[in-house]
DNA sequence: ATCGGTGCAAAGCCTTTGCAAAGGT
DNA sequence: ACCTTTGCAAAGGCTTTGCACCGAT
């Protein structure tokens, strides 16, 4: 789907206050973000930023390996997340509408797909309730 | 995440030539279909229909339990397919682009999420070659 | 002094909505 | 006749892009 443009992977990159206050919300939050949620924690350290840049950097961030999107079938938004975490799929709960991980795969090992289909990857979302949520009712 | 807004899920639903042209599409087509394949699949019936009455009927026949949204994380469009199939998921070709349904769940039974976590549903997508693509390699 | 980065506003893309005319029942 | 449905165009919501100024190297 996406030809990679122009994307130079190779360009330098410089170092500003924009781009570092992104990467630190990521390293504050440990689960996927909204563009929105980033550009929002990020104006805690660089009130001014704009969002149009923070879209910038993620795809940028994306682009280096940095950041991974998600994209959660039952939610409407791109979330991105840091790319350093292992295998794992994704928890979605319906009360608060947070994106959870969580790791170990949850795939069988057997047939997966019709015999003459090449599986590559896979996703897995689950629905529900998370223990923060459920406790609380 | 929608409220049911106005969806009197009772009122009567008149039948019209371009609502008939967009079941019929589904019939012919056994796979999920953006609203822009619908259009143009109807238009061979109904040469004049319009996107926006594709999009109103589409969301009826969802509400109406006729049809499903299939929203595959890599793509990013809705589609749309018969309600009728029982549990499966999806297959996403990297060469066509086109999404198959296969048949048969491929979770585990066994511990998917953290305990404290409830579990209502889950979706799998599996990306790759599809048989068909894999054939004229 | 360069040339990438930033903010703002405008543009894009898909989907939804407003409205007057057309069509079912 | 009554009231849903349609088609068109305009509006929306999220993301990308154009552009002039700012700032890192």
């Amino acid at each position: 789907m996406n030809t990679a443009k122009k994307s130079s992977v190779s360009s330098t990159l410089r170092r500003t206050r924009q781009r570092d206050a992104i990467r630190d919300v990521f390293h504050r939050e440990h689960r996927p973000l909204r563009a929105e949620e980033v550009c929002a924690l990020a104006k805690q350290v660089v009130p001014g930023i704009g969002l149009a840049t923070v879209y910038r950097a993620l795809k940028q961030l994306v682009e280096r390996g940095e950041l991974t999107e998600v994209r959660v079938p039952e939610l409407d938004n791109v979330l991105y997340e840091s790319a350093d975490k292992g295998h794992h799929h994704h928890f979605c709960c319906r009360r608060c509408e947070r994106i959870l991980d969580f790791d170990g795969c949850a795939m069988k090992t057997g047939p997966l797909a019709p015999p003459g289909f090449v599986v590559e990857s896979h996703e897995v979302y689950l629905y529900g309730v998370c223990a923060d949520c459920a406790a609380a009712l």
